[in-house]
DNA sequence: CCCTGATTCGC
DNA sequence: GCGAATCAGG
């Protein structure tokens, strides 16, 4: 696989979403999470404030080239921005002038969840101590937001929203332990049957 | 152990 | 330029 210029906007667009190299990897495919990362470096834009990593010395010691800023190249020949770019149709229009830049968000919401089907385990006002729920909230926002494909051994397979609804994912934040879910997730979906006094004992 | 990104260096 | 190997941190 070589890196087109497609494949670099994914990236670009992926990197600066804040998903994470091996994220982008597997989007891409056939490439690594490595190749991934090396290409973010030559691209230039690295920064990102995660994990910390930067340690100059170790095995190897070569400091003695230190860094060349890149030189600002303006002006790429190749016609970009097909970012989002529907239909290039062939229009009739007068004026190309158009700066309505709608939002491209349009949750058309329809909670329609077909009769007779399972829900999913969507935390109900039962017991569950409302620090759990707090807690799902917060970390729904930083979810992965993995599709079913996406999902491995190690994502978190809480799902989000409605299967009949745009908006639907799995957490996919990593699991906690063998488990299937994340931490927080845990939190909510394994209850320590605590409603179960003894009864008759 | 899992994950993350950073860096080096042979290709 | 590319990315596997390696490193280092969480």
């Amino acid at each position: 696989m070589s890196w087109t210029d497609e494949r670099v906007e994914v990236l670009k667009k992926m990197w600066g979403e804040g998903q994470s190299a091996s994220q982008i990897a597997k989007e891409l495919g056939g490439v690594t999470r490595n190749a991934v990362i090396g290409k973010v470096h030559r691209l230039g834009l690295s920064n990102r404030t995660t994990t910390g990593a930067a340690k100059p010395d170790a095995k190897a010691a070569a400091p003695s080239a230190p860094k060349k800023p890149s030189k600002p190249k303006a002006a790429p020949p190749k016609a970009a921005a097909k970012v989002a770019e529907p239909a290039p149709v062939a229009e009739p229009e007068t004026e190309v002038e158009v700066e309505a830049k709608p939002i491209p968000k349009s949750p058309a919401r329809r909670a329609i969840i077909p009769a007779g089907q399972p829900l999913p385990p969507q935390p109900s006002n039962n017991e569950i101590s409302a620090e759990a729920l707090a807690k799902v909230s917060e970390i729904e926002k930083k979810a992965k937001r993995l599709t079913l494909m996406e999902l491995t051994e190690r994502t978190c397979k809480w799902p989000v929203g409605d299967p009949a609804t745009d908006d639907f994912w799995f957490c996919g934040l990593p699991t906690q332990s063998g488990k299937p879910y994340c931490e927080a997730h845990v939190g909510v979906a394994f209850q320590p049957m605590s409603s179960r006094r003894d009864r008759k004992r």
